[in-house]
RNA sequence: GCCUCCGUAACUCAGACUGGUAGAGUGCGUCCAUGGUAAGGACGAAGCCGUGGGUUCAAAUCCCAUCGGGGGCUCCA
């Protein structure tokens, strides 16, 4: 039995003339034909074996939809043309009969279409991703299934029909494909020892297991319990960094100049730790055409949606990633084997997935996002495999260097997982703490392993951010080369690695890393190379704004970013707006101060003002700021002069 | 995409159930005050009550649709 199921707004239909003889004669009602709103429509064809146990359970299947989808009523819309195997017209239209029959204990307003007539037809389908499946069932796959999975559970073809204009934005091979893969999870500890994540005993050091038992669970999907706006969402908003635009698509956010700064010096430490780290930096177009024939394949592997962009009559897809711009380079490049592993780096601003709406959330998905996207050309696997465990270090390096918790996964197929053990287990010892282990039988996507550092949310949801895999399909795809020792052309293994993960989410991290501080009772902050003002001169009366603005000029002349609250309001109160900017220093300028050259300073998340001369303050900040990159702050630094967004 | 909650001044929110001239705090403006480490005082301006329909003598309020945001589902290289 085989089912065309379309989601419609309507459905209008007319019988013509007779398609067999035998068909039965229609009363004059039905030969006026019907029109239905809201419906899912059956298209139907009955093929020759089908019995009972296929009706009921092709009937099963569409139960689901049908409850899924909300539709408020059903069509059995009789349609041969789905099969070259078909039913005799007369056991066809008795199992119609009965199908019908069958579906109306659940859609008890279900209609059927006459059989054995040609039928004018007009629809319009709803598009959405539910809206258009399609189904095979038969004695066969039912049989077959409950052998493979024993019990009730039966799998059939149950694919999401591809939209068939290209233009149309490519519902990718891989998406379905990770939907109906299983996998297994396990945690490696450091140890070595490989245990079912169901079995393991997260409290074995002390405590309720923290944040990865969290992740475990969150990836366990085990625990998904109502959760309230992610923390992050407010501070972004309250702290003038970044904002929802509702004139432009969802997950396409504005950022303000406080956070296009911390955004900004973000951008700048990762590409430069990618450049230290050998990259060459490359800049690539964001659209591509869908009909490249390298492009083709790969979107198909690549379980992202895309956004489509016309111009004439060509059609195009925003990147979701560097891939597409850095591997038409590396097509076209010569490379020995003594220039690799190779590497090649972009700050990918932006990069465009078309998330599902209900995915979108705050900094945290995007559907516009910068990515540091870096690709790898190995000589082999057993390069790749040593390149990867370089950039899992590196990657630990950053998330160090940034100070966010994080969590790792390591996702493999469980062959290559199980040859390479030892090499897991080196890399967890790296991070010193248990990690996650999720295998998959079969590959799904381009890669043969990756690993994820996630960080885990004040609503214990995790979210990646550094993360490399080993493609091994890719080189074929785009015709990457190098020449080998032996003089012969070879495709190498490539490695896709964010070493930060988005730099949307870093924030989204870090905001979250200081929600969470604060609800324990700490002091928020940013890191004092991140914090838009470094360092705020409140003058006690108007008295002191000369004496401010000499500080504030030497201050700016050391790179620092320093502003002046000149506003006409008293000192307690600017002192105030300072602590709930969390400006880092704050130094109050009164005659004392001026006298002594010493400015009375408070040190953000210390309880006692200290004494600190403008040297002392610019030595502070040079220490702390060490190897970090500085950027100027583009707001007005007289407060008076800055507007409210 | 589905389910659900929300959308009122620049911001945070009350008002809605029970329809009848739009409310507060913050911010902004003017004036007074010139201060010693988390909000000095007075006055003032500021609203297509997300958008479009409907019901009604009358809609921010009730109904429908739609857009945007949060959460749940699905999803997350």
């Amino acid at each position: 039995m085989r089912l065309l199921q379309l989601h419609c707004d309507y459905i209008a239909f007319k019988p013509k003339s007779k398609a067999l003889k035998t068909a039965a004669e229609l009363s004059p009602e039905e030969k006026k034909g019907v029109r239905v709103e809201d419906v899912v429509v059956l298209f139907t064809s009955f093929e020759a074996g089908d019995d009972e146990r296929v009706l009921e359970e092709a009937a099963r299947l569409v139960e689901k939809d049908f409850r899924d989808v909300h539709a408020a009523t059903l069509l059995v819309y009789p349609y041969a043309h789905l099969s070259s195997n078909l039913a005799p017209p007369a056991r066809a239209v008795e199992l119609l009969d009965e199908f019908t029959k069958i579906v109306r204990r659940f859609a008890p307003s279900a209609q059927r279409a006459p059989f054995g007539y040609y039928k004018e037809f007009e629809l319009k389908c709803k598009g959405h991703p539910l809206a258009e499946l399609s189904k095979t069932v038969t004695s066969e796959t039912i049989e077959g299934k409950a052998e493979r999975l024993g019990a009730k559970q039966i799998v059939v073809e149950d694919a999401v029909k591809g939209k068939e204009k290209s233009c149309e934005a490519v519902e990718s091979e891989s998406l379905k494909k990770e939907a109906a893969v299983k996998s297994k999870f396990f945690v490696l500890t450091p140890e070595g020892e490989l245990i079912p994540a169901d079995s393991f005993d997260f409290g074995r050091a002390g405590g309720d297991g923290g944040d990865f038992a969290k992740f475990v669970r969150y990836e366990l999907q085990k625990e998904r319990v109502y959760v309230c706006e992610p923390a992050h969402i407010k501070l972004m908003k309250e702290h003038e960094l970044v904002r929802y635009e509702s004139a432009s698509d969802s997950g396409n956010f504005t950022w303000l100049p406080k956070g296009r700064l911390i955004k900004r010096l973000l951008e700048k430490a990762i590409s430069d730790f990618c450049v230290d780290y050998g990259a060459m930096e490359v800049e690539t177009p964001i659209m591509y055409a869908f009909d490249h024939p390298a492009l083709k394949k790969y979107l198909n592997r690549f379980p992202a949606r895309q956004y489509v962009v016309k111009s004439d009559d060509r059609e195009f897809f925003l990147r979701f990633a560097a891939c597409f711009g850095q591997f038409l380079i590396n097509r076209d490049m010569t490379i020995s084997y003594k220039q690799l592993p190779l590497k090649m780096y972009e700050l990918t601003r932006y990069s465009f997935r078309r998330e599902q709406s209900g995915e979108l959330c705050g900094l945290k998905r995007l559907r516009a996002f910068t990515m540091p996207d870096m690709h790898t050309i190995c000589r082999d696997l057993a390069q790749a495999r040593e390149e990867f465990a370089n950039q899992f270090d590196a990657s630990t390096q950053w998330q160090e260097f940034m100070e966010i918790p994080f969590e790792t996964v390591f996702r493999s197929q469980t062959d290559f997982f199980e040859e390479n053990r030892e090499w897991y287990v080196k890399m967890t010892r790296r991070i010193g703490k248990p990690v996650l282990v999720e295998l998959f039988k079969e590959r799904y996507a381009y890669f043969i392993t990756k690993f994820e550092h996630n960080f885990v949310d004040t609503a214990n949801k995790a979210a990646g951010l550094s993360t490399v895999q080993i493609d091994v399909e890719n080189a074929d795809n785009y015709e990457i080369s190098f020449v080998d020792e032996d003089g012969s052309k070879k495709r190498p293994p490539i490695l896709h690695t964010s070493i930060s993960g988005a730099v949307e989410r870093v924030v989204f991290a870090l905001l979250e890393r200081e929600a969470a501080a604060a609800s324990r009772g700490g002091v928020p902050q940013f890191p004092l190379w991140l914090s838009p003002t470094q360092v705020r001169l409140v003058p006690i009366s108007e008295k002191q704004n000369a004496a401010c603005e000499e500080i504030l000029a030497a201050l700016q002349k050391q790179n620092i970013r320093a502003d002046f609250d000149d506003r006409s309001e008293s000192m307690q109160k600017k002192v105030r707006d300072a602590e709930r900017e969390w400006v880092p220093l704050t130094c109050v300028v009164g005659e004392k101060e001026i006298a002594s050259g010493k400015l009375a300073v408070r040190v953000r998340g210390k309880p006692k003002q200290e004494l600190l001369s403008v040297q002392e303050i610019e030595e502070f900040v040079r220490n702390a700021c060490e190897g970090k990159p500085f950027e100027k702050m583009s707001v007005p630094a007289k407060l008076s002069r800055r507007p409210k967004f």
